[in-house]
DNA sequence: CCCGGAACCTGAAGGC
DNA sequence: TGCCTTCAGGTTCCGG
């Protein structure tokens, strides 16, 4: 469930960890890492300190001194709670990083499917990710370009991280309706008019999910354990029965590529 | 390469 | 009260 705007806080609630460094780890759940080994990873992050926390997509990398990326990705249900030594355990904490001035960081994961990385290339993790929603250089034209010959409806395609890095499915309703474009579409058959108000969609569900620090539908908590409101502020996702906010017709749910998709059916016509 | 469905995971919620 | 089914969704894998 974490998506652009919920990495985007933890992100930025995580800067006061910066110049701190590794104690130990403790990993309750070894297959949460997914290179290299459990053992490796946990040697080759003792001792290390944070030089720089930063974002791409859904992933959180923590470049460390010496050179090499702690990555992780939080999937559905993962969050990272920073707790002050010898917090009461939590059953869900998988992993526990240990710091220098006695906080820890716990990665809490129900669903066991939160993932992580010590690599000395980003690259390898990061390589396949399609353009930032947010970087200067992405515009409706490489928005267009990146749908262009593609006959996959429109969700599905904003749900490729190849195609575009940090949207799920969540902000992918709600940019569909802010933009007006039912789900099922196909991707090739939208005209630059609609790619047009796609984009501005898109960054416009993005930003004000920042600036609502994040959707807590289930269990995505910030660092200190405060909820988001971003979805208090949805218009469509997860609203299935209730009364679109710009005409008034009951919003539907329909599944598109094993995603449950939610829409006006006026507003978004077919 | 492209597309769509299944699998990985587990807790919450609803039906009977 | 309890069992069963459905839903939730980011990513990877696999077959067509």
């Amino acid at each position: 469930m974490p998506e652009l705007p919920e990495v985007e806080t933890i992100k930025r609630e995580l800067q006061p960890l910066v110049g701190r460094r590794f104690r130990d780890v403790y990993l309750a759940y070894g297959k949460a890492v997914a290179y290299p080994s459990p053992e490796a990873f946990r040697q080759g992050l003792k001792g290390k300190t944070i030089e720089e926390i930063s974002r791409r997509g859904k992933y959180l990398l923590f470049r460390l001194a010496g050179g090499h990326h702690l990555i992780l990705h939080l999937r559905m249900t993962g969050s990272l709670l920073l707790k002050s030594s010898g917090s009461p355990p939590d059953p869900y904490s998988r992993s526990i990083f240990y710091l220098d001035d006695g906080s820890e960081l716990h990665f809490r994961d129900p669903r066991r499917m939160g993932r992580m990385w010590l690599v000395e290339k980003a690259e390898k993790v990061l390589g396949k990710l399609g353009p930032e929603p947010f970087d200067p250089d992405f515009t409706p034209q490489k928005l267009g370009e990146r749908l262009e010959g593609r006959s996959a409806p429109i969700k599905a395609l904003l749900l490729d991280q190849a195609v575009l890095a940090g949207v799920g499915n969540l902000y992918a309703d709600e940019a569909l309706f802010e933009a007006q474009i039912h789900p099922l579409r196909k991707a090739a058959e939208l005209t630059s008019e609609e790619i047009k108000r796609l984009y501005q969609a898109i960054r416009k569900v993005l930003k004000r999910g920042i600036q609502h620090r994040g959707a807590s539908v289930n269990t995505y908590f910030r660092p200190g354990g405060e909820r988001g409101k971003a979805h208090l502020a949805f218009k469509v996702a997860r609203r299935a029965g209730e009364l679109c906010p710009r005409c008034g017709t009951i919003i539907e749910r329909i599944v598109v590529r094993g995603r449950g998709s939610y829409f006006c059916p006026r507003c978004q016509p077919l």
